[in-house]
DNA sequence: CACAGATTGACAGCACACTGTCAATCTGTC
DNA sequence: GACAGATTGACAGTGTGCTGTCAATCTGTG
């Protein structure tokens, strides 16, 4: 097994825990990372949904779904864009503000503790190589 | 937003670069990934569903949806394992020797340019640190 | 102002991973 | 050898993400 391997096994690895202790900080609320990401879209203001869609870098319809079901469970509401008859604003319900606000402190302590550990120089640098990484992945896409 | 989030989206954005290569690799043979871990655990010889899942890290009945689609694809067939009537092994066709050759051979040609790009000492090193900080984030796992 | 092209939500369908349940079978213990 | 517990595939159902198509609506160009 070459360098390259190893390096993509580390990260499928750290990606899986990753997604794991998401589901860890939101299962017990009744979510799920594609719903926390959702809520933390409108967190800071009303948005539509393809202006979330973009942001998160998911695709427009996946984001549509999740935001149905918020919906129906009372969590945000869908308020007339005045300005765009074919869309709507996406907006907190205090209950959808309640749970992401405990999602919120739930991922503090978890990233405390975490950052206690490793120290926040280290993952600085890490997350910075990596970003140097991603760069030279994403220059070789749609070679092979 | 702090080194722990940006850690965690720098391996995001890797893990889905990763993700994109591993179907532009695949998809050009009518394959993907998931195939693809399947097809590989078969490789070196005849394997159970359920040892596959193991090797992988996968649920075991997602595993068994990917192989009855392989087999019905004629790429891999069910042989009667002698010794445990419940179970069978799964075994590559000469069709699915062939797919997974090619698949290898575009894997090689990318890792050997992604490496060639970034150099194996520091894939290496990279790897070595990830692995550390999983193991860190690990043993947090279930805490919150 | 007209109109081509982009954007949007609704609808439909697919791939992949997970969970849980059930009956058949295997394994280890007594 | 009997029997409790683990393992296995079949079946069924869920969540998440993707794609494509369609009609309504917006936007920018001329």
């Amino acid at each position: 097994m070459d360098a390259w391997t190893r390096f993509a096994e580390s990260i499928f690895r750290i990606n899986g825990l990753l997604m794991q202790a998401g589901e860890g900080i939101t299962r017990p609320l009744g979510q799920s990372s594609a719903r926390w990401q959702v809520l933390g879209g409108v967190g800071y203001g009303p948005r539509t949904v393809a202006d979330i869609a973009k942001s998160i870098g998911h695709a427009r319809q996946s984001v549509q779904r999740v935001a149905d079901a918020l919906a129906n469970e009372g969590l945000v509401v869908f308020r007339d864009k005045p300005d765009d008859k074919r869309t709507s604003l996406l907006e907190l319900t205090p209950a959808g503000l309640k749970v992401l606000t405990a999602i919120y402190n739930r991922q503090v302590k978890w990233s405390a503790r975490i950052t206690r550990k490793l120290g926040a120089e280290q993952l600085d640098a890490q997350a910075a190589a990596l970003i140097e990484i991603a760069k030279v992945i994403a220059s070789d896409v749609d070679k092979p």
